[in-house]
This record gives C-alpha cells, sequence and structure tokens, in this order.
DNA sequence: GGCCAGGACACCA
DNA sequence: TGGTGTCATGGC
C-alpha cells in the first residue's frame, strides 16, 4: 500500500468515527461521565465492574462509602472479611478483594494519594498498572481516562458489540490492543473525546441496543449493518 | 429458574 | 497461541 493510500485510509477511518459519535452525540446529548465522585471511587469501580453489571457495582461502592472505606488508606488497612462483605454486591467478592488490594498497593507505592502516580507519564502509568495482577487492558485504560484524564480510548464488551453490528465484525474477537488502535490511530489524542465517545457507546448500548437489537430505527440505524436485516 | 452483565487469569492442547 | 473453565451476585 502506498503512503497516499495510507493516508485515504487514513482518512476515511476517521470520518467514519466521528460520523458515528456525533451521531451518538446529537442522539444523547453530552454524557459528562464516569460515574463516580472522587479519582479513588473511579478505581475501586473500574475493578469491581469487571464482567459485572454496574447496578451491582454501585450498591458495593455504597457500601465502602458507608463504612468509611472509599478511601486508599483506610481501605487498605481494613480487616480482609469486612471488606470482603461490604464487596459481595458485586460478585467475585474474594478475587475482586485480592485484585483491589493489589492495585491499592501499588498506587500507595508510587506516593501519597494518588499524586505520585497522576505525575508519571502515561506510558509509565499504564504499564505500571498492568504489571498489577489483576488489572487487564480494559481496567488499566478506564482508571487512565475517568480517574487520570489521561487520553486512551477504552475498549470494552459494549464497544465491540456496537461496532461489530457497525459493519466491523472483525472487532468482536480482535486483541485488545488491535481493536484500540482502530479508534485512536485515526482520532486526535484528546481526553475528553475519548471519554465522551465511550460514555456515548454505553449509554447507546443500554438504552437502545439492549432494547431494540436489530436497530432499526436508532440513531445509527442509517449506518447499522444489523438494519438492513430487519 | 435461567440468563446475562462495562474482565482477567490459570490451565491445557 | 487460542480455547475453555473459574470466579459470585443481583436484576430481569
Amino acid at each position: 500500500m502506498s503512503s497516499t493510500d495510507e493516508a485515504s485510509d487514513h482518512s476515511a477511518a476517521r470520518a467514519e468515527l466521528l460520523k458515528v459519535f456525533d451521531l451518538l452525540l446529537s442522539s444523547h446529548g453530552p454524557q459528562d461521565w464516569w460515574p463516580g465522585d472522587t479519582a479513588f471511587e473511579v478505581i475501586v469501580g473500574a475493578v469491581l465492574t469487571q464482567n459485572t453489571a454496574w447496578s451491582n457495582v454501585a450498591q458495593a461502592i455504597g457500601n465502602l462509602r458507608e463504612a468509611g472505606l472509599l478511601e486508599l488508606e483506610p481501605l487498605l488497612r481494613a480487616a480482609p472479611d469486612r471488606v470482603k462483605a461490604l464487596l459481595a454486591p458485586a460478585g467475585y467478592y474474594n478475587i475482586k478483594y485480592d485484585r483491589l488490594m493489589n492495585l491499592l498497593r501499588f498506587l500507595d507505592g508510587q506516593g501519597p494519594s494518588l499524586d505520585g502516580f497522576a505525575r508519571q507519564p502515561l506510558e509509565e502509568q499504564r504499564s505500571g498498572l498492568l504489571d498489577v495482577k489483576g488489572v487487564g487492558p480494559e481496567t488499566a485504560d478506564s482508571i487512565l481516562l475517568y480517574a487520570f484524564q489521561r487520553p486512551v480510548f477504552v475498549v470494552d464488551a459494549y464497544t465491540r458489540r456496537l461496532f461489530s453490528r457497525l459493519g466491523h465484525e472483525w472487532v468482536e474477537k480482535a486483541s485488545y490492543d488491535e481493536v484500540q488502535t482502530f479508534f485512536m490511530e485515526p482520532l486526535p489524542r484528546d481526553t475528553g473525546l475519548c471519554n465522551e465517545y465511550h460514555a456515548l457507546i454505553v449509554i447507546h448500548s443500554k438504552e437502545v441496543c439492549k432494547k431494540n437489537p436489530l436497530c432499526k430505527a436508532c440513531c445509527l440505524g442509517s449506518i447499522c449493518a444489523s438494519a438492513d436485516k430487519v
């Protein structure tokens, strides 16, 4: 492929991604997301939401808040059995407790109150998070984007499902990094865009796709491959 | 009562 | 390297 062809593909990809973004934004409005009041709450939520509905995660976070444990030091020092009981509504509480503690110990080791970690370069932050046992690429990127406002695109099950239905079937089973590159290469490195785009994918998936799985009459119907099959 | 949900990891062929 | 089982709960 010539450099001219590559530039053309790049431009077409960017145009398509921005078109989807614009359609979602005009349909759902700005989301101003993630559902968390503090960076620490976002970090906890990112671990607890692994393969779990957010409604369950919200209950567990509410338990931690009521117990005064929605802060780094108190949560690290709390008795394991007590924390596991508070995490129970989010499911997988044994494994999530271990993963959360691994992550909190790592962050605590970078400096007081998340500041040390916050000052590191993005690449160092991401590789550090990925070295924590129990933190995979989606959890790491959710933390970087929504807790530390870094320009990374979060790839989750909603993202794969939606873009598979928009005609990019390969996205469903491709590696995390391949799908992330598909988004990040054409798009500008912009935290606000990454934040809003992922939030819109989630809200659209929850509120529209689930109730109207054939895409007919949804805001993406005109460009959705599934809509043709109705 | 069964199915699914904003993953990650260990294990095996 | 890719496929499969495991981890647990709440909502629909």
